[in-house]
DNA sequence: CTAGTGTACTACACAACACAGTACACTATA
DNA sequence: TATAGTGTACTGTGTTGTGTAGTACACTAG
């Protein structure tokens, strides 16, 4: 459900949010979904309390979630269109990861083949 | 000649590898070539000297780079041989961005674009 | 009333990073 | 030989980000 690696550099709250991210772009959590409270979702991953909070303040500011005091943490119904409108960061880094890999002698070919490989079965 | 973001949230040494890596995979800098004593770049980029020796002492324990006590330090011959050999990180870098873009509804067809004009007029 | 929410706050510890300063061995050159 | 410029190796110090620990309070559902 909720991949992080305590010893990667990217912190943990971050690691959090694009886990809770991707589950919703791929629709593991939907709109409405109630979210793990930050002492339940403490407790599975042996984090500190804290860090989630960090995690999930992340998430409401950017309006994917919303939380009801005293009651708990949903999924907003507009989640997935927001994180839609949030490509741009990720498009850069595919440029820049392009590029060295075109100065280190990768051939265009193999990027599509890679390509094709993610995407089969699609488009 | 080297670009350094001093507010990136990756280290500065870190940065200056890679600007110097890049530089050699586009011929900027080829082999033999004597590379600016960690003095002289402290003084250029304004950086401490030490995080200069860190970046250096990363270069050199690949084998990309090698000293001459008293002398200076320069370019190896097989610099881009060993450069080439280490695309493997970027790669998966690549396959894990292909990935969150498709998630995000990116589609197959705007990534081979990106593709064809980075790699345009060649392949 | 009680248990479980979200939220806010202070305090502390640790690691990575960068900087400051010093020191020493080496080499080329005047 | 003397000097300046190399690489290299230390020991500190300060800052920042991160994560943890603990506490507290308002709210809501049962």
């Amino acid at each position: 459900m909720f991949q992080i690696d305590k010893q990667s550099r990217v912190p943990i709250y971050e690691q959090l949010v694009e886990s809770i991210e991707r589950n919703i772009l791929c629709g593991l959590m939907i709109g409405e979904d109630k979210i793990l409270s930050v002492r339940e979702l403490s407790g599975v991953l042996s984090i500190n309390p804290n860090t989630i909070q960090k995690a999930y303040t992340s998430l409401e500011t950017r309006g994917i979630t919303y939380s009801v005091s005293g009651v708990g943490r949903f999924v907003s119904n507009n989640a997935v269109d927001i994180l839609k409108s949030e490509t741009y960061e990720q498009e850069l880094l595919f440029k820049n990861t392009v590029s060295s890999l075109k100065l280190m002698g990768v051939t265009k070919d193999k990027l599509e083949k890679i390509i094709s490989e993610i995407y089969k079965g699609e488009n």
